[in-house]
DNA sequence: TTCCCTTTGCAAAACGTTTTGTATCTGGTG
DNA sequence: CACCAGATACAAAACGTTTTGCAAAGGGAA
């Protein structure tokens, strides 16, 4: 490249770096990169790497990426805010196999990565592996204990807050809930967000309408024929997720209850290939996937350029996305 | 680290790479080994690859990473063959816009990845980016004209011929299929294995039992109305999809059909979010994923390991996941 | 003309490896 | 004792950048 524009090493990289084109005649500078135009030359990562000692490459390491539909939005949404600020992410995955997971964040180190994001497939509380020490690291759907680590998850209140608000903007006062059995951040975060809504509205809560399942397809189903079987039963049911939403409806059809108008439910996750797939469309409150994986991977970046930049533990909001099973409640 | 262990840099890299150790004494390797493992320290791959011209990273290009849950298997099944073979995988995607594409290429390009996986999120026929001229290639889940470049699709026709032997040894004789509207090859691939199916066996083809439409939920939902609404309606349907035939179950349903009592409905894909979820269970076929991802990093492995390996095409088997939903047709 | 400052370009060092060539030491052989 | 071969360790070069310091050239002021 050097000789081919007939010039040094030297200039070749003052005219490329904006930074130190001063240090190069206008005509110079031009002429170098249109030799480089015309060559397809550009600067080789790995030396320029070595030398600022920057790698420019990002880590992500998560747990199950293949069973879940989630990993893709956040994976895109990391990768897109990655190459909006110049930098390219390697992506990890080890399963629960803690072992393993240190063996692959010690390649991410070996490679240099600037930093690591560690991000789990559905929020929950995680240890963050001493390997990472040392590293700047951003928690994905995941928090700790550490407060001087920054993290993003969904707003588990707000999401349920604002589906039972709308539940009951829709006339609704008998309005159930099916939970999850797990005990995990959204198990807790749900149940309050559902009870904040029903009492700032002064409904009273029935503790039979409000119970707990697998948080699968067949959960739901099971739990949603206990409480649509009920004679005085909820005209609404709140549901843990899409999929406890989509055994919801499979129990509403063996009833006999039509959607919406005997018997309206609404989600959290918004996964579209569920939600757009129920008959009618499930009325769903959408986890920000794409937007956490974004939002990890700005954070990462600011604290790299800007070392020492306070940590900061974010929730993100969770819009409602209306399709077509909440309608009002049958007279 | 040479320092530490108060020998030359030479004598620890001779130390640490098993193929010059015969350089050092037994002794002093150990030594060197055990300093290190103290120290945690692991070579910098971008100065030993700056030096061997050589990064030990893929490039994994693809398509809409976002709406579809396939690409956490496939991305999944590319990372775990990399790290079993000591390479890491950079992920990159550019949704359908192909300057965007053209200029995360270039990134990959500028980090020296080894090798690029160029893949679609679902079978299709492609046109390989001039950007990648003369980087090791290998497409995933997709297929151009040139020969010369490796690809690894799933085995449209054998994945329809097993879905439809399978409905065949239930016993059924009459038997419809829901196909896809697109002209893609997933489209004339499986309707080719069903017929082959149907003709083996000496069953009668009736025009009328093969249908098309949008391979979504709604369109299966339809096609299936039709199907299962006539007289002489087919006792078992194949589907294009695992969405198409979710579809079918709520035409089914909505005719007052039982699955699999009254009518048999098997898939393709082995959506596990889908095929669990619906009830009873989907008897499907799956599609090869995981195994698609690890064939291509696989063989692009092979290929930059021993340059000018010939190419080859694969299809890859997909084998029948038995769940509930294909019977003996009803007597 | 002389001096000095500014502009422009280059040489050299450094980043952390790997590899090649060479020096030193040891011990065995003639 | 002298010599040689093998074993062992090190120095130096190279990979492709960025950065710093320096030199050459150009131009203005005295």
């Amino acid at each position: 490249m050097a000789k081919a524009a007939g010039v040094s090493v030297t200039t070749v990289s003052h005219a490329l770096n904006e930074a130190t084109s001063f240090r190069v005649k206008a005509a110079t500078q031009q002429h170098v990169r249109d030799v480089a135009r015309d060559l397809g030359y550009a600067p080789n990562k790995m030396a320029s790497g070595l030398r600022n000692q920057r790698s420019q490459i990002l880590g992500l390491v998560s747990d199950e990426i293949t069973t879940t539909p989630y990993a893709g939005a956040m994976i895109r949404g990391a990768q897109d805010a990655a190459y909006d600020r110049g930098y390219v992410v390697m992506v990890v995955n080890s399963g629960l196999d803690s072992e393993l997971e240190n063996r692959e964040i010690n390649m991410l180190r070996q490679h240099q990565v600037d930093g690591v994001v560690y991000a789990r497939m559905y929020h929950q509380s995680v240890q963050v592996p001493a390997e990472l020490e040392g590293l700047p690291t951003v928690l994905l759907d995941s928090v700790t204990d550490d407060k001087s680590i920054s993290s993003v998850i969904p707003d588990e209140v707000g999401a349920a807050e604002t589906a039972v608000e709308a539940i009951i903007q829709a006339g609704h006062t008998r309005i159930g809930m099916i939970n999850n059995i797990d005990d995990i951040p959204a198990t807790h975060g749900r149940r309050e967000g559902f009870l904040n809504a029903l009492r700032r509205h002064g409904l009273k809560h029935d503790p039979r309408h409000l119970v707990i399942g697998q948080p699968e397809t067949a959960g739901g189903r099971e739990a949603a024929l206990g409480l649509l079987g009920q004679p005085d039963r909820p005209t609404a049911l709140f549901c843990f997720s899409d999929r406890v939403a989509m055994g919801a409806y499979q129990a509403a059809t063996a009833l006999g209850l039509r959607i919406p108008e005997d018997v309206s439910i609404v989600g959290i996750d918004n996964l579209e290939i569920i939600a757009d797939a129920l008959w009618p469309g499930l009325t769903t409150v959408a986890l920000p996937h794409y937007e956490m994986g974004s939002w990890a991977v700005h954070r990462i970046l600011d604290d790299i350029e800007n070392p020492g930049v306070p940590a900061v533990q974010t929730q993100l909001d969770c819009p409602l996305i209306e399709r077509g099973s909440l309608g009002p409640p049958p007279s």
